[in-house]
DNA sequence: AAGCGTTTTAAACGTATGTTTCAAACACTC
DNA sequence: GAGTGTTTGAAACATACGTTTAAAACGCTT
């Protein structure tokens, strides 16, 4: 419980109670209170709740995006010859992934369901803060994919990676949904 | 915009309205005003705005596990004799699933969006009515992919099942998530 | 220790929400 | 057409929220 940063304690809890629960359902109350800070801490800090919000994205898709940048940079220097890989591709971008996840390991189940809430609520000032921050990268890489895969129409290539990024993200963050249905009541209490 | 219904009204509305927004972030208001109905209609008709979350997902739900039940009986019966077979299983279940949506062809796309919803959110109370009025049909469903599968380990068996659910879900319920950071501004309007 | 910018604290503010109330409007039987 | 149960309507309620305020506490240079 180091209080050495108020800052950082928000966030870290900030970011728990917001992939446990959705943005609109976390109060800042139940924030400041997990993270042992005075309620006013959040709008000193950081302004609003919509500016926490960001904030906390931004500290896991900054290094992230910066990460991918550098992958792809030295990627293409190091495939100038022999053409666009994609198998390649993919190693770079999941290698990213795990390393961007700082040094507690569930930093990545954590943040793909922020991901997933990102878009699955209505925070539309979040999509066009992440779209404008980070779009650019992903844009390079959709590129990349592209040129690595000239064999597929443009309708195959969206649905195979609507595929792929739906299994990874859905079996990343541990969101069980339907199956949590249908499971038995072994294994780890409700709550 | 028929106003036969009071009833009915709400729940379209609130369908939609959530589908789009999430719950917490969809107001009472806000459904009855699409709706163009009272406000009191909601608490006069369902009680209570968790009961409202949770009708609208029983009127997708029993006719859709109601469905699936027979569809299992008459599996069974019809397969008894030369075992359980997996591409029949699937074929199955997809075929339910569309046949529940109903008159509305979008119906499946907004219902997979609540899916989501419902546990990504902090709809504790939406969990727990979801297991225990449609849990013993799905449990059903996936003791017969079990028996279908007996080649599977039930570690490799529970993450294929992640993965097509993954992709699956993902891919009706048309959230974008990670590609509408990439997009190029083409297509349609962002609202 | 005084001074000053930064951070924390407790309290209050305005607003939006879910819910309740109670009278009016309606539907339908006798 | 009066009477009765059901549904709608406008207004008010209590509460929880995000945000603001202003004073107190702190850290650090001098």
């Amino acid at each position: 419980m180091a209080q050495k940063d108020t800052a950082k304690c928000i966030l870290d809890a900030a970011e728990e109670l917001f992939s446990e629960r959705g943005f609109a359902e976390t109060s800042l109350r139940n924030i400041t209170t997990k993270a042992g800070v005075n309620l006013a801490a959040v709008n000193y800090h950081f302004g609003s709740k919509k500016s926490l919000i960001q904030a906390v994205f931004a500290r896991f898709l900054t290094p992230f995006s910066e990460n991918l940048a550098e992958a792809l940079e030295a990627y293409k220097s190091r495939q100038a010859d022999d053409g666009i890989e994609l198998h390649g591709l993919l190693v770079l971008l999941s290698g990213v992934a795990l390393r961007s996840g700082g040094t507690r390991p569930q930093r990545l189940d954590i943040f793909m369901r922020l991901l997933g809430l990102a878009y699955t609520q209505g925070q539309g000032h979040l999509r066009k803060f992440l779209k404008s921050e980070y779009g650019p990268v992903f844009q390079q890489y959709m590129a990349l994919v592209t040129a690595a895969t000239p064999e597929l129409s443009d309708a195959d290539r969206f649905w195979r990676i609507h595929f792929m990024l739906g299994a990874t993200m859905f079996t990343l963050s541990g969101v069980d949904s339907l199956t949590a249905m249908a499971e038995h009541d072994l294994g780890e209490p409700t709550n």
